[in-house]
DNA sequence: ATGGCCGGCGCAGCCGGA
């Protein structure tokens, strides 16, 4: 079963380019972020026409997630627990059936963080405890837990191919590479770099030539329960999706489990 | 060496992104 998150950058910009790679990449359930659409305006039917099942939590503008399966999505919830004020849409979880029991799906939209004077920072890293504690009590359940999305996270200097260059970057401060290690030391595996130490990127800014130039970064991730990890025969970067026309500034990440 | 963008909203630029 292959798994897959992409930020799309806004899908009715993106209608196009999500469906050829639908078509080409064949994943069986999707995690999507920025859809910047409310749920009515979202475009269920292009989807829905090549067998997926569509899940969304929307928002107008900006933000928005959503969830594309080619099974019935189960127990979808919206929204991260932890702050009944907090009206970003930002997290959608589901579990699908799979022959060896419940799949848990959760996609995520972290917060950018930036610029770091202001009240977004803190609110990037209060969102991680939220999601810290809530990822706590899934992965309770000791089923395969996977957890991906658009962190917004620069691991380690590996994963920038200027890292010196994002040293005053919500993305790369310590206090969000500290959030994200904490994240993964509750027992998650990042599944691309459980199998390789090469350097990757998952985005490629709009600006400054950062794609021809390579200027990546690896900030797309996927995270995997002791039970998935248990499942995962193969980990990929559709690179290639950045170089089409009308791309997202994203790349798809796909994982490959045995489920 | 350096600088370059894009989407949504809504119909002009501004906000947000990373």
């Amino acid at each position: 079963m292959k798994i897959a998150t992409w930020n799309i950058n806004g899908v009715k910009a993106r209608i196009e380019t999500l469906t050829a790679w639908l078509r080409e990449a064949s994943p069986d359930i999707v995690a999507l972020q920025e859809i910047k659409s409310v749920d009515e305006a979202f475009p269920r039917g292009a989807i829905e026409s090549l067998g997926y099942n569509v899940a969304t939590h929307g928002q107008k503008g900006f933000n928005g997630v959503a969830i594309l399966s080619k099974l019935p999505l189960e127990d979808v919830s919206r929204g991260l627990p932890g702050d009944p004020d907090d009206v970003q849409s930002r997290y959608i979880e589901a579990v699908v059936s799979v022959p060896s029991g419940a799949l848990r799906i959760g996609g995520l939209y972290l917060p950018n963080g930036n610029p770091l004077d202001s009240e977004k920072f803190p609110y990037k890293l209060a969102w991680m405890r939220r999601l810290e504690a809530h990822a706590a009590v899934q992965l309770a359940f000791e089923e395969p837990f996977v957890l991906l999305g658009d962190y917004n996270v620069i691991p380690e200097p590996i994963d920038a191919r200027t890292p010196e260059a994002w040293l005053g970057d919500a993305l790369f401060q310590p206090e969000s590479r500290e959030a994200f290690r904490r994240l993964q030391n509750l027992g998650f595996t990042d599944a691309l770099r459980s199998t390789t130490e090469a350097q990757l990127f998952t985005f490629w800014d709009y600006q400054a030539g950062s794609w021809p130039r390579n200027e990546g970064i690896r900030i797309d991730h996927i995270l995997l329960s002791p039970q998935a990890t248990d499942r995962l025969k193969g980990v990929g970067i559709d690179k290639h999706v950045r170089g089409w026309e009308k791309p997202s500034d994203h790349v798809p990440v796909w994982v490959e489990l045995d489920v």
